[in-house]
RNA sequence: GCGCCCGUAGCUCAGUGGAUAGAGCAUCGGUCUUCGAAACCGGUGGUCGAGGGUUCGAAUCCCUCCAGGCGCACCA
């Protein structure tokens, strides 16, 4: 509408002939402002040298209002201001009950295929609080991805070869060893938690004292790997408590296995971007800009993690072809972002597919004294105790509620205290709330599908249905900037705007009309707070 | 030393280069004869770490400095 407007200035000469600047639209903070301000005319100010005021009015001039817009105001210093038509959007609370759940919705990604590795915790212990944040922000993103048009797949990359594997094996072969009354100390580098005596104690009541009387080396591959099955199964429940499921469980060992991993460090040797050097095998990333060298295999023949790595984004981008990646680390494998990169660039792929998110650690606090998350050390509190103690909507909230980026301290002396101050619960109460009244309804046998929408005219009203209309907005926003958190502040602000709206309008009265009017604004915020709650994987209760 | 993230109200944090910088908690004060007071309404509280720069316009972009977190392995 602005391009039009703009494009017809010019023809008209009543607008220098240059280069139109980006039209963008802004929600203004302040709503004697409209709903949509542009600040377009300022930034065509200079090139078209004109005055902004100046242009601005030429450009409303053209412009005119239609059945969704009712005003277009001038503003200084050069502002155009667009306020909504109260009949389009109150017709807009018929539009969301016709949407039903699929409300907010689009077709945004055209269908594009994303896949979202996270957590990709290696299967030695159990998950901590780390893991959990990391675990709720791929499985918000895939719910938002998925609103948006795309076709997601959610991984879990199992490390399941390498040193850290066989240092596992090694503690708890070791821990087997000593419940069966060996005398046999651990490695000095393995796992010391508590729960590997426990995966011990279980693999005996179980498997008996079997491993004992096999030859070292096959007890020890025998017992480890039904460790790492247990391992996994408890991660699997860990993450179920939480509401996040995977699609793909992907084995690194597979990689080995199937040949993959030869092929494409083959193909890289090829094209140049292998090379021996002090005994071991190096990944060349200076050629692709990165500040230095990576080994690939060891001077020993073993492969590194990173080895895997390469072939494992083959396997992701050629293999299955997604048109993009997102993987979510946690800061501390930053390091590793430009050589991944670097990686898909030799691959012949086009880096921009791989987008990699990384979030800033969670400290554990009791009090003023911090936790810290090691497995191999045997003070660590899990995911799993969090979850059992906050709950699962309220452990989701909070682990969604701050942007990637920013540090997050969990304070477990007041984890319960935190949950009752939860603004979850401010965001359920209202869909309680609402359920009650449509309840109420209901038991009066009031029909309200006929209800006459254009009786919403008072101010809590419109500023409700302003709030339901952002939904898809906010999807948006996160699409673009992979950042989830928005989710908890809309869903807040929705809840606020209902409990507003229900202090000041009362729903169920004689006045009939006026009642289903106002039943159809409570269902439709019903439909959109409870996709909100949905998207972040919170219930949406009607009762507390 | 180099790289990434962060510094916004007493606390925890939002803030897609735009208009008077927001929310929750805390604090102070109002609001229940009627659909759920787990709620609503209002007040107090800010040199947006500091200093430069770019811009019509900067919490936001650039530079320098200060403070915190995390990396910089033939660990993952």
């Amino acid at each position: 509408m602005l391009i039009n407007a703009a494009n017809e200035a010019q023809k008209s000469g009543k607008l220098a002939a240059v280069a139109l600047p980006e039209v963008t639209l802004e929600r203004p903070q302040n709503a004697d402002h409209g709903d949509y301000a542009s600040s377009f005319p300022l930034k065509l100010a200079r090139t078209a040298r004109a005055n902004p005021m100046a242009i601005a009015a030429e450009l409303v001039k053209i412009m005119q209002p239609g059945c969704d817009i009712a005003d277009i105001a001038v503003a200084p210093p050069g502002f155009i201001n667009f306020t909504l038509r109260t009949s389009w959007l109150t017709s807009q609370v018929n539009s969301i009950l016709a949407a039903g759940p699929n409300y907010g919705n689009s077709d945004k990604g055209k269908g594009s295929s994303i896949q979202l590795e996270f957590v990709s915790a290696n299967p030695t212990g159990p998950l901590h609080v780390g893991n959990g944040r990391g675990a709720i922000l791929g499985s918000a993103l895939a719910a938002v991805f998925t609103a948006a048009g795309y076709r997601v797949e959610q991984e879990y990359y199992v490390n399941d070869a390498g040193t850290q594997v066989m240092t596992f094996y090694r503690s708890l072969y070791a821990r087997y060893q000593q419940a069966l009354n060996v005398d046999i100390s651990m490695p000095a580098d393995g796992y010391q938690g508590a729960y590997m005596l426990d995966l011990a104690k279980e693999i005996i009541s179980e498997e008996g004292d079997r491993f004992l009387k096999m030859p070292e080396a096959e007890g020890l591959k025998g017992i480890g790997q039904i460790g790492i099955h247990k391992m996994l199964a408890w991660i699997r429940q860990d993450l179920e408590m939480l509401r996040v499921k995977f699609d793909v469980w992907f084995s690194e060992e597979s990689l080995y296995k199937n040949g993959l991993y030869e092929k494409v460090s083959g193909m890289l040797r090829k094209s140049g971007y292998m090379t021996e050097r002090e005994g071991a095998t190096w990944f060349v990333s200076t050629a692709l800009g990165d500040d230095k060298d990576n080994v690939v295999v060891r001077g020993d023949g073993s492969p590194t993690y990173f080895a895997s790595d390469i072939a494992y984004h083959y396997d992701k981008f050629v293999q299955r072809k997604f048109d993009k990646v997102i993987d979510i680390w946690g800061c501390d494998h930053q390091g590793h972002v430009s050589r991944m990169k670097a990686v898909v660039n030799a691959l012949g792929v086009d880096p921009k597919r791989l987008e990699v998110l990384l979030y800033q650690l969670v400290t554990l606090c009791r009090g003023t004294e911090i936790v810290r998350l090691s497995k191999r050390s045997g003070d660590m509190i899990t995911l799993r105790e969090v979850v059992e103690e906050v709950g699962a909507d309220a452990c989701r909230f909070f682990f969604l509620s701050r942007s990637a980026d920013s540090q997050m301290e969990f304070d477990l002396e007041l984890a319960k205290k935190q949950s009752q101050d939860n603004p979850v619960y401010y965001c359920q109460y209202a869909h309680a709330r609402i359920s009650s009244i449509l309840k109420l309804a209901k038991d009066k046998s009031i029909d309200y599908q006929k209800g006459d929408v254009s009786l919403l005219t008072s101010e809590a009203e419109l500023v409700l249905i302003r709030k339901l209309l952002r939904l898809s907005e906010i999807i948006e926003i996160i699409v673009e900037t992979s950042a989830p958190h928005h989710l908890t502040y809309y869903a807040q602000d929705l809840a606020n705007g209902f409990h507003s709206f229900y202090k000041q309008c009362r729903v169920v009265t004689e006045d009939q009309a006026v009642t289903c009017a106002r039943l159809k604004l409570v269902e439709s915020t019903r439909v959109v707070l409870s996709r909100t709650l949905e998207l972040m994987g919170i219930t949406s209760p009607e009762k507390m």
